[in-house]
DNA sequence: CGAAGGATTGAATACACTCAAGGGATGTGG
DNA sequence: CCACATCCCTTGAGTGTATTCAATCCTTCG
């Protein structure tokens, strides 16, 4: 009984004492704001590898943060064809595209198990008027994941194959470090398949990639283990200066 | 003297009295909301073509809405490479990718003679707070914002130069029809080299597509000016069947 | 009128893709 | 517990699409 309700306080770990406080939501609410927020929180099961969590065209009720694990989704053409527009990890939130005509048109699939906080977004939306740090917190939020996506388009646009797999793997590496993990050891959630979807290149492509980058010594991997042995040489490779991440890095003036 | 006061008073058209009412953030405010709105928008001179709205790196202030004309936004990494992230048409938003951090990540300019609105975002911010239906408009655009982004990846990583070139043209008459322009004819404001950036082709590949749409009779071309033959051929090319625009198409299930 | 930028077209090249075969890990059922 | 199927990844060979390089034409603008 001991280990059930250990279990069950893990899942309900509030906003307040949640380690991605800073990475989240809350960020700049104060304890009181935070409380009000954990409040509409709804904490559900864990979902497991390959589970969906909502799927394209279903209406949208709410946002969702990743508290552990990794989400991805992704979009399907008339045609069938497949793409990947986004890689979640704790701290992030999805469904944020959803919102302009009430349904999800992209679907959202567990990539490990992964366990998630719900908002239901009208409560969402009314607390946030209450609230304006967490009003301008959404804000931020939405901008972030548009400038994201945009300098995903400048990598899509004319970046080559080497230049595109170097940048996904600094910019994982720095979300990963963000979040106290390693920034140069380790797994990569997605499968080869879907790494070169998500970059608009091929499985094969992906796998030379890496086997190419492994034998000018920049970084060793095991199938989803990776090792980064010259982040700065990966860096570069990536047009990506020293001690900048993708998001927040000035021009260079000095 | 009458000419004058002709062009003041355009230039100074209030929402509740602007043809872009529906597109533009007033869509589902009440007479006296809107009223609200219009007290904190400033109208300023229009822009010349290539005329600088903002400039990548300066700090943020303010949203705009288009008026009349467009603008581009784009970016420049650090190898000096640009990438044009967006292209905006009258009643829709700039700058929403700048909240985040506070400053703009890309540049702005002109791409014709340009009338803009100008939305100081602290206090579109506050406004928002006390009106629940502006404060959701505001969403519903940003969140509109994602959803095209992740779209256009989509045009990005795996579609041909034929289905890219496609799309564009679509989108492109999809939106000037709702702005009660032809959606047939019209005038492209960017140039092929623009395009090209756009869709992450080179220029020549641009130009000898629109010969081969020409020659198939597709459309016709004089330099900017598009005519515009066999829409729905377009749009099948495009991957978009026939009564549907890019953003709000159902998935066939018929 | 001359210069400069934009667009078009041609020829050759290169990079990533397709097709194909095989290896290695994981999971299932006998 | 082993055998087998399946999935994922790797590597090779040949191909094709869009690129690069280059020349020319057209338009615009000072």
């Amino acid at each position: 009984m001991a280990t059930t309700s250990i279990k069950l306080s893990a899942l309900k770990t509030a906003c307040k004492s949640c380690s991605l406080h800073d990475l989240c939501l809350p960020l700049g609410l104060d304890i009181g704001d935070i409380d009000r927020l954990d409040n509409i929180v709804k904490r559900s099961r864990p979902l497991h590898k390959g589970e969906y969590l909502f799927n394209s065209g279903e209406a949208f009720t709410s946002i969702f943060a990743v508290r552990s694990g990794s989400i991805k989704t992704f979009t399907e053409s008339e045609q069938g064809d497949e793409q990947i527009t986004g890689l979640y990890l704790p701290g992030e939130l999805i469904g944020l595209d959803a919102i302009h005509d009430a349904k999800h048109p992209c679907s959202a699939i567990a990539l490990e198990t992964t366990s998630l906080c719900e908002l239901p977004f009208d409560t969402l939306e009314d607390l946030s008027s209450e609230i304006p740090e967490l009003h301008h917190q959404l804000f931020r939020i939405m901008s972030k994941e548009i400038a994201g996506d945009q300098s995903l388009l400048m990598l899509m646009a004319q970046k080559s194959a080497d230049e595109r797999l170097a940048a996904f793997l600094v910019n994982l590496s720095s979300r990963l470090k963000a979040r106290n993990f390693s920034e140069t050891e380790f797994n990569l959630t997605m499968s080869r398949k879907d790494i070169g979807n998500y970059l608009g290149l091929t499985i094969e492509t992906i796998s030379r990639t890496f086997s190419r980058f492994q034998s000018e010594g920049l970084l060793s991997t095991q199938r989803k283990y990776v090792n980064i042995h010259k982040l700065n040489e990966l860096k570069e490779l990536a047009g990506i200066s020293d001690h900048c991440t993708t998001t927040d890095c000035p021009s260079k003036t000095a």
